[in-house]
DNA sequence: GCGAATGTTCAGAAATTTCTGAAGACAGGG
DNA sequence: CCCTGTCTTCAGAAATTTCTGAACATTCGC
């Protein structure tokens, strides 16, 4: 039986994989929330109600996922609450914000090539910091042909 | 002035971003601790003294480095220690690796797509699987489009 | 403006992660 | 075999992260 029961289950188990790639737990778990609902958008409310915690916790994991532009604020006539959806785009974005980390790394890095005389620690920060930048310069380019592909796969 | 202190600084400045990148804090500073020295490679004991910690802090992340199949043991013949260094891939390596993370949020998507009936939760979690799934077959073609320019770039 | 509903912030509690130090395991030389 | 140097494991200490609950802020209808 396809029940509430199992949806739940498998929205925790993915929240459960994504602290395990790196992403905070109640973030996680509010946007396995979002990913699994059928309604057009939640409320601070109904995630508290769906993921057993306090408002505050709510608003901490809401802030969090927003920022990282995964979901937006909608507005709703007629409710005084704020409604949150998922953004049509949330992968590709959050496959994009990763660039401002290795964006990051890559200035510590080049920081060490500059610091190092020549040498093998030398060759190694050239080599990290090219295959880098190399990502970093491809990776709209992906999106771009996902995209694409997937425009293309929808008329068939 | 290009001093040790510098190039020490460099290297602690690394282990933070990669720390910021959701890496465990030992686990990085030994990484930039390999990435930035000269040595042909390193001991635990070398490791200890120059992160100034304890040698069981060294072993366990010297262990978690290896089996992110960034640093190899060496043989070094006339010493009782075991050598370390980095592995000349480790960065293609470390980018491939990547993907077992995301073959594990793909398991926990693919459960969803099947749990979850026709509606909007479906077609967000089908959208998020085929996204994914672009990506892992992709990854391979991009590193290898990597290595190939740097073959070329290298023989100007 | 007032009141009610909703959202945010923050100090401290709780849980988790990370590090250490000491004990034990292991390998090689003597 | 034992001894020495080296590495690993692990229980507990320390540090950090995460969650809560209550006080405060904000917004909207009236």
């Amino acid at each position: 039986m396809t029940g509430e029961t199992a949806r739940r289950e498998a929205a925790e188990q993915l929240a459960l994989t994504l602290v395990g790639a790196g992403m905070q737990r109640m973030g996680a778990r509010a946007l396995a929330a979002f990913l699994f609902s059928d309604k057009e958008s939640l409320t601070a409310g109904d995630l508290a109600d769906e993921l057993g915690v306090s408002a505050g916790s709510v608003s901490g994991a809401v802030k969090m996922v927003a920022q990282m532009g995964l979901i937006e604020r909608i507005y709703v006539a007629g409710s005084r609450r704020e409604h949150f959806r998922m953004r049509d785009n949330a992968w590709t974005t959050l496959y994009s914000r990763q660039h401002t980390v290795v964006d990051e790394i890559l200035v510590a890095v080049q920081n060490g090539v500059e610091v190092v005389g020549s040498g093998p620690a030398f060759e190694r920060l050239a080599y990290m910091r090219d295959f880098y930048t190399f990502l970093l310069d491809e990776a709209p380019m992906l999106v771009e042909r996902f995209e694409q592909q997937r425009r293309d796969g929808s008329r068939p």
